[in-house]
DNA sequence: GACCTCACTTGAACACGTTCAAAATCAAGC
DNA sequence: GCTTGATTTTGAACGTGTTCAAGTGAGGTC
């Protein structure tokens, strides 16, 4: 149970020379996990090709798990970077949705072959590689925002007691997306990106839906039930 | 990529000498997993609690991950068990999904301290133990039956198109609660228990409005993508 | 009884992630 | 240049899951 944030003090001291050996471990490790895999690639095999000892590496870094989390800013920071020019111009929910998820699909896509891997250990409410965990907050927080510009720009009217906890609840719906990625064998994984762009009408549709009187009452205790349960009380 | 199925052909031979060992190493596994946790339980000591040899718990279980697969058979066929009793005299659908939900979590309850563990293999794709895998299909089509029963005795009328693909959704949605269990670190997973009452009454009234005009279409879009993506599709 | 077969069992050996006491290097003050 | 303390680096050693060549023994065949 220590708080320390060893990985994201990088900023800490730009370019000391420990900054300098944390950089070539870690990009050693994500290089050679894209290449043979997480399982196939060893602590020894990591730290022989970045020129350090074993030990070394584990000065820098707490766990193999913890040389992942690289990947996760990366993805996470691409996909910040990526989203916004390709919703200019889309004005329907609809669509905005739908580009901001195939735009992650492109970004993983690369690393589709160790995301298994990956996400065993993500799985893992223990680790610290758990989008639900303390370490993941900046990455998480990252996308879901992403989300927010995806509903703010869009012609679509939210209920106003909706408004923030929805970009929460897409960015749940691309949780979604991904679990089913991280198991889609088809070529290119073409399933998920099918998935993605019928899913997303049906989100918009859901959004636009929730205004309807009937509906009312239904839509106020989901609401309820995902702040309670999602936002405050969030567990581990 | 071996196919072999070692841990399901328990009833090949029902008492032979093999099969003795084999229920010796699993129960007392699944004791020692209960007691001091996953990771805290080596192989060693399975082998030396059972009085065996750590070799011959390898010959009877791939992995020590296998040994998990014994947790998941029995829980779900302690599940199938529990909940019918529980359901007689309720009436209403509400009731009867927040008593199926109830009985799951008293079962596991126990096993929450290396439920994470469990999650891992689960989440691997590639892992046999994946509650969408092969290995796992009997355990799971025992758990979605379970969900029709819930669906049958209650008043609630279930449009038909929609009636064969329920149970599978119920089915999701337990797999949610569990998710959020798993990560439940209150006392008691008290939080896991107020979930699941409260989303019950939740998941029945959206199975009842979905006899609505208004939402027909949205619904038949959603039970159209459940049967593509879910049923017949379903990777790996 | 001798021989064979094959399910079952053994435990030493291996590879891996991880730890740690000690050494080496560096930075700063004098 | 020397001292001192912190930072960085080392590699042997530990505990773990897993493998495997070799052994055991109960039953069948001649």
């Amino acid at each position: 149970m220590s708080f320390e944030a060893e990985s994201s003090d990088a900023s800490a001291r730009p370019s000391s020379k420990g900054e300098r050996t944390r950089q070539r471990i870690i990009e050693t490790a994500l290089d050679m996990f894209a290449e043979r895999g997480y399982d196939k690639t060893t602590m020894r095999a990591i730290a022989a090709e970045a020129g350090v000892s074993v030990g070394n590496a584990y000065y820098y870094f707490k766990s193999k798990e913890h040389l992942i989390q690289g990947f996760y800013e990366q993805a996470t920071t691409r996909h910040a970077e990526l989203t916004p020019q390709l919703l200019e111009g889309k004005q329907t929910l609809a669509e905005r949705i739908e580009a901001a998820l195939l735009a992650w699909l492109d970004i993983a896509g690369p690393y589709h072959a160790f995301a298994g891997q990956f996400f065993r250990n993500a799985a893992d409410p223990a680790s610290p590689l758990s989008p639900f965990s303390e370490e993941s907050t900046e990455s998480r927080d990252r996308d879901i925002a992403l989300y927010r510009e995806v509903l703010e720009g869009s012609k679509t009217k939210v209920p106003a007691d909706m408004a923030d906890i929805l970009p929460e609840m897409l960015w749940l719906h691309q949780m979604v997306v991904v679990l089913y990625w991280v198991y889609d064998n088809s070529p290119g994984q073409e399933q998920s990106r099918e998935l993605a762009r019928r899913t997303a009408p049906l989100a918009a549709r859901v959004v636009a839906l929730s205004r309807l009187k009937i509906l009312r009452p239904l839509v106020k205790q989901g609401e309820e039930l995902v702040r309670d349960f999602l936002i405050t009380r969030r567990p581990a």
